[in-house]
DNA sequence: CAGATAAGTCAACATGGCTGACTTAAAATC
DNA sequence: GATTTTAAGTCAGCCATGTTGACTTATCTG
């Protein structure tokens, strides 16, 4: 860090665009997160229920343990939106077959509808803004972002199949 | 919405691409504010802190309701961490000379050593990002970004000097 | 069988949002 | 000049969501 301000920095890597990219994420985060937000206050869920929401739909029979790795929080604070949105029927948990111990969880049919509606938004939200930057930005995008997650473990989900040929 | 999945839609805006928009947001910003979270708590400070710390650093003479109008919460929740961050010396709040209601923020000398150790933490996180993808990849992620933002008006902060010729 | 692991639970606490009601000082307007 | 509006702050209480620590239960593994 100490050689930010030394002379021979490419422009992308200046004090000033570094800046641009630490607003950017602080104002498209907090514009993305504002719809589901809102509609979230309906069922008396908060974005902690969205994004348990989003992931068990996304990975069904996803176990509790994977749930926690990915959301990087702690076993009682997910226990907390878990055990509601089982209790009002977003959620089914069910055993393991190989193993008993776990929960594998997966979203019920008012979970999918309710999956739909929040992750519709923001798809729509993206797709906006995709729309209007154009395909090459959006390659753009996708590499600075891979690029800003901090595991290769997490990184291994954009993984995209090699085009061959 | 109805038609995201409807036959023609370009590769760029298929559901799964989306999908990954949504989780690349999350897994980024995840990642992003960890660092500075971790730094804070040395100090008793939370990311609610880092925030006005950041924009006060970046906007000396801000006033409150500008400050409150970027940050999208309310005087209650804003005045709690701002008068921790005043009684511990990291902003100083003078009077307006045109509007003397108004009590302009700036950081102290302490409130820039801070500022600047928390900021370089971020700004190193993204050079990193940003010399990996490459000047174009850069290009397309400022882009969408911008584009990602709600408001217009808060898409000016970004704006580019025209080159001229 | 012993120990490790998956999941859940209880309790207490911190942070950072929120609403509502109210005060004070200064500016702006009629 | 009196009235209204605005900028800022304050008190009180509520809620969501994160934390630590201690502990239980069931099941799997060596």
């Amino acid at each position: 860090m100490a050689d930010l301000k030394s002379s021979p920095a490419p422009a992308f890597l200046r004090e000033t665009e570094l800046r641009q990219g630490i607003e950017l994420l602080f104002f498209a985060y907090r514009d993305f997160t504002a719809g589901p937000d809102h509609m979230l206050e309906r069922y008396g869920f908060g974005r902690a229920h969205h994004r348990v929401i989003y992931f068990v739909g996304r990975h069904p029979q996803m176990n509790v343990t994977e749930l926690l790795s990915i959301l990087r929080i702690t076993k009682q604070s997910l226990n907390r939106v878990l055990s509601q949105l089982v209790r009002q029927g977003f959620i089914r948990q069910t055993p393991g077959s190989r193993d008993r111990r776990q929960r594998l969880l997966e979203l019920t049919e008012q979970g999918v509808v309710l999956e739909r509606e929040l992750s519709e938004n923001q798809r729509g939200f993206i797709a906006r803004a995709y729309r209007e930057a154009g395909p090459e930005a959006v390659e753009g995008f996708r590499k600075v972002m891979i690029d800003l997650i901090a595991e290769p473990a997490d990184r291994a989900r954009f993984e995209r199949p090699k085009a061959k040929g």
